[in-house]
DNA sequence: TCTCATAACTGAGCTTGATCAGTATTTGTT
DNA sequence: AACAAATACTGATCAAGCTCAGTTATGAGA
């Protein structure tokens, strides 16, 4: 009766749901009281698997955070592409790509500056570390495109530009200082930055 | 018979001590296996003191790891602005600041990621993290005076410059991505990504 | 010198992320 | 069905950063 292309055995289905099972129980105590505040027992509890077996699926408790916090993401990135279609100029452009990564990296500010800080510390061999890797590039690639059509500068410099977006966004979001601006102060202080950047 | 200014009581005298006796602690073990291959009982048998004491001169295995690095990253600073003193071209002038930042950050690789974590992720409250802000804050500075120099771009503008380049090297220094990478390398590849920012 | 208040020190013990030897489940084969 | 091999799961246990109640050292006042 299955409508899946793939008629998936019984072992492959228990660890689908395992693994649904652990993102909704981090997902949930993660939103609610913050990565530091929960620990890896209430999640594998939650989950309602050993202590153990949590770590198979996530192998390090920051891994869990990006497994968790990769869709979201992967969500922002979809809106600001969508917002910036619009737009003519490039500063407006930009910042349309940038607003809902920060509103989604501020939903909740400890899980976002501690999963910035697991992509750039974590170890890049582990899956939801590629899925994130994968996601940051794509945010870069949208900067670059928006920035190559708003601008119409060399493809080539747009690419080097967006990194530079990039670098800008991850400092400004992660640095302690900033830890009490909100969503709007946030983008604003990223404008200022980038500001000199664009105008060319 | 102190030739000191101030003399100093036996308390003061010891709590002197005592920090040197840790910072010399911690500087050797570190340099020589990594801070994350030291224990902090181990830091703390090494300047022979008890182990609460350790977290009395230093809050946190972070804060440690700050309080030993900072006096070689103000060097490292010094000789930039050395450096880069005689030197006409911009991007020039900026790598020549750059690079001794990069070696001293490159001197044991586990070690100088760890320090940029801590100096975006650590509390900005604690006192070795207040030096590590300001030392940041001078390179910024000494960036900022040879772009304005060299480019004669409006001082305002130099310093926004300044600061992308602050959040390029950070991130280039950090990415897991980049592990690999020689000193060599790591300036080329921070040169590669401000080449499009400094050609104004 | 004796006493007391203050500051500094200490290490046993707690918390928690992570491990791994042992157990259980699934799948393929005869 | 019976068996074996492979894979997945488990929780007691470990390691290490950090805490805190109890102890000791210091310096000021009598």
């Amino acid at each position: 009766m299955s409508l899946d292309a793939t008629p998936l055995g019984r072992r492959e289905r228990n660890k689908r749901d395992k693994l649904e099972r652990i993102t909704a129980a981090a997902g949930e105590l993660f939103a609610a009281r913050g990565v530091d505040d929960v620990t890896t027992q209430e999640v594998a509890d939650r989950a309602d698997i050993g202590t153990g077996t949590l770590f198979l699926y996530a192998r390090t408790k920051g891994e869990l955070l990006l497994l968790v916090q990769n869709s979201m993401y992967a969500e922002a990135i979809d809106r600001g592409r969508a917002d910036a279609a619009g737009i003519d100029d490039v500063g407006a452009a930009v910042l349309a790509v940038v607003r809902p990564v920060v509103e989604c990296n501020r939903k909740q500010i400890d899980n976002g500056r501690t999963y910035l800080r697991e992509i750039v510390f974590g170890d890049p061999e582990e899956p939801h570390h590629r899925d994130a890797l994968a996601l940051t590039a794509q945010t870069e690639e949208v900067v670059a495109e928006v920035i190559a059509r708003a601008s119409g500068v060399d493809p080539e410099v747009a690419r080097a530009r967006a990194r530079i977006v990039s670098a800008v966004m991850f400092l400004t979001m992660a640095a302690s200082i900033n830890v009490h601006l909100s969503v709007d102060e946030v983008v604003e202080e990223i404008a200022g930055q980038l500001r000199t950047l664009l105008a060319a």
